[in-house]
RNA sequence: GCGCCUGUAGCUCAGGGGAUAGAGCAGUGGACUUCUAAUCCACUGGUCGGGGGUUCGAAUCCUCCCAGGCGCACCA
């Protein structure tokens, strides 16, 4: 499509006065496709030349009247703008050859250069559960991951465990107390979560709690070795839970760099905020007043010692750009903690790092349940695994209703069932808070990951029953593609880049997502309107061609959002 | 109190200066002897939270207000 917009750029810069390069920009799509493919709107001429925009549109049109270019085929005033119609023929050609040769290629770019960017995502709570609130940061952080990778940067994954903090003393409380080593070998990660929930009910109650907890986080923070003992016990046994889940998920990170990976880093940290006079003493405590800058003040080390959340990632940030030298540094993160980046930010520039501002916070809602937000202290949560597992299982239903007869229902259960999950993350614009809804999470009809699925399938279904998974190319069987419904499909696959490169720019997988729908929409459009195994070869080598070309675009589309294409579902 | 985010059809959400505001779900009616009906088609459904403003043109930008959410020193 830009090459077209170009052609059509050029076309029109001796005509109306204007630079190509502006042109193109103007140049938009008309509401309908009985409209034509691409509009050049003449209000900003109307106002220069001090003419009606109609009246421009007019002039333009009899200008270009009987005129053709190499991309379309007319141009027609209607009102206000001058419209482009394609020329399908040569642009189907042109578009599903290149879909052709450049098979699971088409839609990678360089905009990259290779430049290396940092996502820190997933980072659940050594301790806690993995949640359904987790989630959202593991889907969409791995979806960033791809979909810059396809742009050309390097990108670099990081789980940010949180491995240390506070919540450790809390832990080690209430495991003193009240555990049982028997139960904890049984069901590791949920008798954790059991113990933490009971430890915030009975600090309720009783105040020494939270103190007892800090002072025993103060002795994890000074090598204490019963305290590390306890610790390294809960990291490894949560962690191996969590690989479980990533196995599933089909997630790999770079690396396991959690909090405690910063430990022997923050001495220097609190020396350098000292040394360049950004941090002050405050009641006990050491902190960096932001006041002109509009924020509160951040704290770096409490009045006990112990350090903080942001002293840690202070240093995280500084270390990753000493070790990735990255262009980016992404934090997959809440909105809810926004004002910590903010702060973060602020204080890594006023330490005179230049690349400050390349340390971006992606934000998103919270997943909430009606009745209000979910509280992993309260035990009011839902688990990851049994929210996957439920998918999985309807999924496996389904099949077992629709398709009976499939070779390999376990493996098409699990896509689909886990493609729905992550598409419910995906599909919506990430800053906006979900409301948790069984029904939702487990729907499987509309816009959801299973449609896309679904028409993938179905193409696999008509390549296989056409005794050619792989059709040959043939230039001249294109021009039998004509009818409306394979030309809106030939105009949708053309959007695919530039979708992937607005993802990838707004740092927003539901772009790519929703762009998946309609590309799903328009080839069910087709097939119900569109035979592809007919008698005509030369049709039908055209449509199987086409179709060809959407399994592709599908295909590499749901990859780059970690769903899974099945052949068969 | 201050700051940030959100408000579009009954519900869930797209659209983020441009032509008649679109999908899905729900509802009603229709399409499987034909490439998988997890599909498709049609109909019904709107003070784009409200008021001002900028503009040839505002759901979209600015401003004020309302509602909900989230933050704001020893949690992460």
């Amino acid at each position: 499509m830009d090459h077209c917009k170009e052609e059509i750029s050029r076309v029109l810069a001796p005509l109306v006065m204007l630079e190509e390069s502006r042109i193109a920009g103007l140049l938009e799509e008309p509401p309908a496709p009985e409209m034509g493919d691409l509009a050049f709107p003449c209000f900003t001429l109307a106002a220069q030349k001090k003419q009606s925009p109609a009246a421009i549109a007019a002039e333009l049109g009899e200008a270009l009247s009987g005129r053709r270019g190499e991309c379309w085929e007319k141009a027609v005033a209607r009102g206000p703008y001058l419209n482009f119609y394609l020329d399908y023929p040569v642009f189907s050609r042109d578009l599903l050859k290149k879909i052709y040769e450049a098979g699971s290629e088409y839609g990678r770019s360089n905009l990259g250069k290779g430049g290396a960017i940092v996502i820190d995502y997933s980072s659940p709570n050594i301790c806690k559960p993995f949640g359904i609130g987790h989630i959202r940061s593991t889907v969409i952080g791995h979806a960033l991951c791809l979909i810059l990778e396809a742009q050309g940067y390097r990108t670099i994954g990081i789980n940010h465990l949180g491995d240390w903090g506070t919540q450790f003393g809390k832990m080690i409380v209430a495991y003193e107390r009240w555990g049982d080593d028997e139960k904890l070998q049984q069901d590791p990660v949920n008798y954790l979560y059991h113990l933490y929930v009971r430890f915030h009910q009975e600090a309720e109650k009783n105040d020494a709690f939270e103190e007892e907890a800090r002072a025993w986080f103060k002795r994890l923070e000074d090598g204490e070795e019963e305290a590390v003992n306890y610790w390294q016990l809960f990291r490894r046994l949560s962690l191996e839970n969590y690989d479980q889940i990533y196995d599933l998920l089909g997630i790999k990170f770079d690396y396991y760099h959690g909090e405690s990976h910063y430990n022997d880093m923050l001495d220097d940290v609190i020396r350098m905020v000292q040394e360049k006079g950004v941090a002050v003493e405050s009641e006990g405590a050491l902190i960096v007043d932001l006041e002109k800058y509009g924020l509160p003040p951040a704290m770096l080390r409490k009045k006990d010692g112990a350090t903080l959340y942001l002293t840690r990632d202070l240093a995280a940030a500084q270390y990753r750009h000493r070790t990735f030298n990255f262009v980016k540094a992404l934090y997959v993160v809440g909105a809810e903690q926004k004002l910590h980046f903010q702060q973060m930010v602020k204080i890594l520039e006023l330490l005179g790092f230049s690349w400050a501002q390349d340390c971006i916070h992606i934000p998103f809602g919270l997943i909430r349940f009606k009745e209000g937000r979910m509280s992993t202290r309260e035990g009011k949560m839902i688990l990851l695994e049994e929210v996957l597992q439920k998918a999985i299982n309807l999924a496996r239903e389904i099949i077992e209703e629709k398709n009976p007869g499939l070779a390999d229902k376990e493996s098409a259960a699990r896509m689909v069932g886990l493609g729905a999950v992550r598409f419910g993350d995906l599909s919506n614009d990430r800053v906006k808070d979900v409301e948790f809804d069984w029904d939702k999470v487990l729907d499987f009809s509309g816009e959801t990951a299973a449609y896309i699925q679904y028409a993938h399938a179905r193409i696999c279904s008509i390549l296989r029953r056409s005794g050619s998974a792989d059709p040959a190319w043939s230039d001249e069987a294109i021009a039998a593609l004509g009818r409306e419904e394979e030309k809106a499909l030939v105009k949708t696959l053309a959007a695919y880049p530039e979708k992937i490169e607005a993802s990838a720019a707004s740092y927003r997988p539901s772009i790519l997502a929703r762009y998946l729908v309609d590309v799903a929409r328009d080839f069910n459009r087709f097939y119900h309107e569109c035979p592809v195994l007919v008698d005509d070869p030369e049709l039908r080598r055209a449509r199987l061609l086409l179709i060809l070309a959407v399994r592709q675009v599908l295909k590499n589309g749901l990859g780059l959002l970690g769903i899974a294409a099945p052949e068969e579902m």
